[in-house]
DNA sequence: CAATCTCTTCAACAGTCGTTGAGTTAGTAT
DNA sequence: ATACTAACTCAACGACTGTTGAAGAGATTG
């Protein structure tokens, strides 16, 4: 990518965090723009103020880097996601939870945190858009630090959804990760094709609307299914 | 990317192609598992068995080549799906179309080429699906090849759904878009996810459930939209 | 004090990057 | 035959790539 090169060598900016975080926070957002191809550890260290040399002294090389910066959100998040999961499961006991409410659990931590989180959530979650859609690195970082829970919310699908078979469930969440990550990349294409009346930053509106517009989805697929199950 | 390079020139492979159109469909290849940064010309040109200087005679440029990589398929894709489009709104003359009708129109033209169309339509899709969730790259690509045909799918939308708003349809259209390009990714998550249940490169499935489970989304929206106006 | 440790800087490495200009080939038009 | 052109090869350009080893700074520990 071009980049306009500091002449003398970049010093440490104003903020007193460690090398270590302040490189995280760089890659972040360089590796959420243009991937990790497109983002060279000069680019993340001048960003960062700090010397090359670090990345590989702290995180021993760039793909390592790029891991770590994939993990460092993710562990924050899962832990909350479980939680809520949990609990709206106990909240609707002795019943079943509703699909909206579920739908819900797996969302609202990350829409509330891209939109109120900062600027490095922000970052992140666009960063996940990419690696989500990449066959590259989905199988990898996908896989290694989201399926653990997402199988538990499955589980919680199914379990919403009796009488329904798992593989319209699993094509169900299929489309419901789709639509939330596209979500978070946050093209802008919404804006320009609504002529602003929508806006891709505008997670509140995507919050409101998508659990209501997957449980449907979900609804109609199971319906499906029983349909040419009796025929 | 690690690449085993050839030692010796790597000769005209056995097909009689032209060089452009080898080099088209190498870097469609290539660039859709690893993205615009992660390949080299060299990359491409030694998988297309020509030299090196012929991107920048034939296209100019690395980057022109991305953007005739991306130009190439669109063009052959977007007169079709608008005909189709015309087709299901006049069957359903003198009433509107049904909106499965409409996200198929919009689906099956794609779907069915990343089926069956062969290897090239089906890196090409994986492609677009990675430009889609690119900020760097979805406000030009996307946009210049794609949003006048959205328009128009957005335009019968509104028709086939009377007394929505304009902002749940244009949502509704991005949750679509997600949970298509996210299938055309193919990332073998839903393989591995489901334990061999569903497996990603399975594009009928999708054919069979993408409408039902869109169509019902919308139909949510409006329902809700019109629930919070009446209040 | 000296020893040790972590964090950081600096300079340099071999290799790869996209692009270019000059030259070759082959086919067509004059 | 000559001239022209499009398609292609070859070698090289300067810039940038990720990584490394040696050295230094500063705090902590013995």
């Amino acid at each position: 990518m071009v980049v306009v090169r500091r002449k003398s060598p970049a010093k440490k900016k104003t903020g007193t965090k460690p090398g270590k975080e302040r490189i995280l926070d760089a890659a972040e957002r360089l590796f959420a723009r243009h991937g990790f191809y497109g983002i060279s550890v000069r680019d993340i260290t001048e960003e960062a103020g700090v010397d090359v040399a670090l990345v590989s002294y702290h995180f021993g090389g760039k793909r390592e880097l790029f891991a770590a910066v994939f993990q460092r959100r993710a562990e924050l998040l899962n832990p909350e996601r479980l939680a809520m999961l949990e609990e709206v499961r106990r909240a609707a006991l002795p019943g079943l939870p509703i699909l909206e409410d579920i739908v819900n659990a797996f969302t609202y931590p990350l829409l509330e945190r891209s939109a109120r989180g900062g600027p490095g959530w922000k970052s992140y979650f666009a960063l996940v858009a990419q690696v989500n859609n990449s066959p590259e690195w989905a199988p990898v970082l996908m896989t290694q630090h989201f399926d653990p829970l997402v199988e538990k919310f499955i589980a919680v699908l199914r379990e919403a959804l009796p009488g329904c078979s798992a593989r319209e469930v699993y094509w169900g969440y299929q489309f419901l990760t789709g639509a939330l990550t596209l979500t978070f990349a946050e093209t802008g294409r919404i804006d320009t094709l609504s002529g602003g009346l929508c806006k891709s930053s505008d997670l509140d509106s995507v919050h409101e609307r998508l659990a209501p517009f997957v449980a449907a989805g979900f609804r109609a697929l199971c319906t499906r299914s029983n349909a040419v199950k009796r025929r």
